[in-house]
DNA sequence: ATGGTTTTGATTGTTTTTGATTGATTTGTG
DNA sequence: CACAAATCAATCAAAAACAATCAAAACCAT
């Protein structure tokens, strides 16, 4: 295995599960204990990680991962799923909106090679389209310190540039009758903005947030396609009265 | 096998592996290990690739190079000079518009504890700004890849929902005849709509940007003050009869 | 064909990477 | 606080990969 690999591997899993121990790289790119530690020495020397007794841990840059209670490695594995399965609807050549959110960012290795234009209004989402060589555009607006998403007027202006073919949001709640919901009022609007100005909308939404309702509103049911994975039929099947739902192959 | 035919190959295996072993050149083209090696010193020399040890991987290391300006200290401290003193011109209250640039990057750290709101165009900048608990506004745009700079018409459309105190600019020609000027026509455009919005507009650059000249202009000299770090009376005395010029204390 | 040029593949000695080993340092636990 | 276990940095030799060199093969124009 080459060291650009290697290395990239071991960002990967850092990305993954925040801290990963020494014995798990070994054990994940087959290299020795030694040849890990050089890997991780010079990595923290282009600032791309920490080092820490026993291991590593991804640099602070995820401010919104801080606030949330360690997510397990489950919970990811499902939003990798969501997430390929969201990106499977891309076409080449289409414009997309992405929603700021980590469901969102975790499409975006199944989107390279599609020649398509991305509009997100989440930061944390454009270094990993500027490595996949995705052409990126930035809505604008005020940083929202905790999530790095942009909001506001200046990012719902800025959204208004632009038109999409599809476009694929987040949200923390989704309920039969209360629709799509995300705690923040101007993300709402943000959200709500970008579906209005696209062809095709997709809420991603795993079973976690099924049957649940935040403050603001972003739309109803109806608005948007519901990318999940739920396997349970009766909880589901009220959802698909309302609107198409798909749902990651078991 | 012809030369381009073979060359081409390799180009076509690393965009789809990303990272290619030496060995599996050899045996995809059925040419010698040499002959292989001779190929990828050229198509590293026309930036196509990068050889790493064992083979080669596609160039896409964008992010270490943005995470880490590693440019001469010298140069860093002529840089932070020139940032501090641009920072020292702030008040508190103020509504500013930074520049994508390392220099204006610089300036950050001075600038906490101000009570500002910062508008920016450079992704690079966010960062620092919310660690020092900055409230940032972001342009909107294209992301330039190479720099992370925002551009185009997103950029300038942005910036027209905001008015400011104060604008700083980094340019890359600075002359007495032709002006301000800057080599991507994209990024000149957002450098005089920001400039035009301004109420003070300060030009940031070290003694190596003056009495250059670049492709596209930004704004005729006495359109913005030029902080320097030149010290050369006669290198800035020209400068000094058309427009205000402020000198880093040596 | 023939002389000159370019490309190729083998060989050389040198450099880089790697994994094991060492003793030092840190961490957790009683 | 001290001890044991784990982890660490530093060092070294082996292996892999490297650049440089050179002769043979392929190519080219005459």
């Amino acid at each position: 295995m080459l060291t650009p690999q290697r290395q990239q591997l071991i960002l990967d899993l850092l990305h993954d599960q925040q801290t990963v121990k020494l014995h798990e790289f070994v054990q994940a790119t087959n290299a020795s204990e030694s040849t890990i530690r050089r890997d991780l020495q010079q990595l923290e020397e282009k600032n791309l990680l920490k080092r820490v007794h026993g291991g590593a841990s991804i640099l602070h840059q995820k401010r919104e991962e801080l606030s949330i209670p360690e997510k397990s490695t489950k919970n990811l594995q499902q939003k990798k799923q969501i997430a390929m399965l969201a990106a499977s609807f891309i076409r080449d050549g289409d414009c997309v909106f992405l929603d700021a959110g980590t469901t969102t960012y975790e499409m975006i290795p199944y989107m390279k090679d599609k020649h398509l234009t991305v509009v997100t209004n989440g930061l944390s989402l454009i270094d990993a389209l500027i490595d996949h060589n995705i052409e990126a555009y930035v809505t604008g607006g005020f940083v929202k310190h905790k999530t790095r998403a942009l909001i506001g007027s200046g990012a719902t202006s800025g959204l208004t540039n632009y038109r999409f073919d599809k476009s694929f949001l987040g949200v923390n709640g989704i309920h039969p009758f209360y629709g799509y919901t995300t705690p923040d009022p101007e993300e709402a609007v943000v959200k709500s903005t970008a579906l209005a100005y696209s062809q095709e909308a997709f809420i991603l939404g795993d079973s976690s947030k099924l049957n649940e309702v935040t403050f603001s509103k972003v739309a109803d049911l109806d608005m948007a396609q519901l990318i999940t994975n739920e396997e349970n039929e009766d909880r589901i099947s009220l959802y698909k009265e309302k609107t198409t739902v798909k749902v990651v192959s078991p």
